[in-house]
DNA sequence: GACACGACGGAAACCGTTTCCCACCCTATC
DNA sequence: GATAGGGTGGGAAACGGTTTCCGTCGTGTC
């Protein structure tokens, strides 16, 4: 069915089998406003299918002045809230007819703003940033690689916090925070321990605020906040410490950052002998497909991120965008992680 | 630092800027093997550097006739074991210079099909595909876009077992199992009930084979192989219609095909309140992050994913590839979900 | 001081598409 | 029966680059 050729057929291969001009196979294969007179049509196809051809995308990037990509800049594609996240782009992306490329920080300002740079070559549609934003030096190189997309007609999407003018596809970390920190302390709970990642990094530190609050408002006291990083095994290093440091008393709660630093935290209690839920009870946010086949089942709050991806991919292709849609709906989760006190 | 301009900087408003013609521009911009006198190099980067100029790879690829970009195509990038393989593509990639797209299959065929076909008009220099290999009819239209792809001089790589004219990044699925089965075996088993994908997927029929092969010789017997998916909700279904149906004998083990249905397997024993480890056992393929930190730890056998993807972005890209190059070690690993026996 | 040669800048052709614009034909109208 | 007008095909100029080829200039040699 498909010829073999020396290379890919073009359009004037086409044009030439089906005895047209590069215009109307164009019109005929390419979408176009005009029409093409019946006979044509089916000669062009049947060339056009005789030859498997397929048009150059980047060709018809340049020509048209724009491309049908979106860039996806994630810290780590195999972390499990990257991946879910992704995959929501991945079918938002699919339904437009977009192509996606992915990116990965590895958590390095200095990496993002030079992937940043790079993907820009590519004249994407829109880029989505769901790397952790920071706050502080590295910030105004990023910042000036991304007024240098926008300016050039390309949308930037901002997963979490809202930067400044781009858009942005919120979660109300602050909120569901608060929301799991009241609901702890109305459990019982009353002494907690804060597992976040490094000061100025938005998403952590609203979390952490948001949790304190909501726990500091119902009765409880958060006793320390401990700086690490947003990993599994930064979870359980931290926990490991805080465990051998002063040791931690029965009943105490550990809020993870993250459910990815929860379960390392899980893990690294258990590893000292110590039991998760009547114990010491854990916590984490997200609630990453994992959470639900640990035992005990870990309490967080559920962020729909697979909506969250696909909706950063609206947000980064439509020419208009209401950023006051409806929010998504975060929701808390209990588990046996953080068994009733008392 | 960056001028912003009205759309993106091109070569012809560096080459303005800097008072040299486009051919000169291009050759200090993008890399060329002629040389360049040190002052007007120094005048271009300058320019450059001034206008914020970043080639247009689309149109670098149209004059090129070559781009720069490696396509992936997975079946659920949420799956952590393609989330995991999808990281070291990332990372070869990111090394090489070179832009991953990626593109889900949804583990459906015709999807499949139109993916790569879709993928085909990036002209992208590889083709990596990690979504489940089938036989049977589907396999032909699949086999078509990958002969026109490589025909167009684009390299495809299997990840898994080879096909025909493809390079493939193996995984002795066959012998790891065996390997699997022996130890298990060893252990005491003797009774097994398999769950795996439906027939025709090949690293699931070869898996199967191997492990009743290894499972066998060593003194065990499979009682039952049952077809279903590769996700954790097909392994948990599964086991909670074998534990219904004839319910399962204690000291049974079930040899989920990935660790992903392994640990839907393991939910599924826990909510009909079995025990995992003493009562039933489990054993799953792959070792993934999350068998670690589940309780008991899943015995399981360790495919260095990560690697795995690394491989297949260099068997993408480089010209001659050794097909016969040192085969990935895969290592049984046995946790506390298959505790010796008797 | 003439000549050959190597280095290097610039004009122009080319990559595969889109799209503007013109020519053409057919039909409807007076 | 000439003319205006709408619809449609084709030629050619873009799009943003790369690369070949040519011409010039500076240098080294005898």
């Amino acid at each position: 069915m498909i010829a073999p050729t020396r290379g890919a057929a073009t359009l004037h291969d086409v044009a030439r089998e089906a005895g047209v001009s590069l215009a109307t196979a164009s019109r005929v294969l390419n979408g176009s406003t005009r029409k093409v007179a019946e006979s044509y049509r089916e000669r062009v196809e049947a060339a056009a299918e005789k030859l498997g051809y397929t048009a150059n995308l980047s060709a018809q990037a340049t020509a048209r002045g724009t491309s049908a990509i979106v860039a996806l800049l994630v810290a780590d594609i195999a972390d499990p809230y990257f991946g879910q996240l992704a995959a929501g782009v991945a079918r938002g992306a699919d339904e437009a007819g977009l192509v996606v490329t992915i990116a990965i920080t590895e958590r390095d300002p200095q990496r993002e703003v030079r992937l940043v740079r790079a993907l820009r070559g590519q004249r994407p549609r829109g880029l989505i940033l769901a790397a952790s934003r920071v706050e502080g030096p590295d910030a105004a190189g990023l910042q000036g690689e991304l007024d240098a997309f926008a300016g050039m007609g390309g949308r930037v999407v901002v997963v979490g916090p809202g930067g400044g003018t781009e858009r942005s596809v919120a979660v109300d970390n602050r909120g569901g925070a608060a929301a799991l920190g009241t609901e702890l302390a109305g459990l019982g709970y009353r002494d907690a321990i804060v597992v976040a990642a490094s000061e100025g990094i938005r998403t952590s530190d609203d979390r952490v605020a948001g949790f304190t609050e909501g726990f500091g408002a119902a009765g409880g006291s958060v006793r320390e906040v401990r700086r690490t990083g947003f990993t599994r095994d930064a979870g359980y290093a931290a926990a490991t410490e805080l465990l051998a440091d002063g040791g931690i008393a029965p009943g105490t709660l550990i809020f993870g950052i993250s459910d990815v630093v929860a379960i390392g935290i899980m893990s690294a209690v258990r590893d000292a002998g110590r039991q998760v839920g009547g114990d010491i009870a854990v916590a984490g946010f997200d609630d990453i497909a994992t959470g639900r086949d640990i035992r005990p089942g870990l309490t967080t709050v559920r962020v729909p991120l697979e909506d969250l991806g696909y909706r950063a991919l609206h947000a980064a292709t439509e020419p208009e965008w209401d950023a006051a849609e409806a929010p998504l709906a975060l929701e808390v989760v209990v588990r046996g992680s953080t068994p009733p006190r008392s």
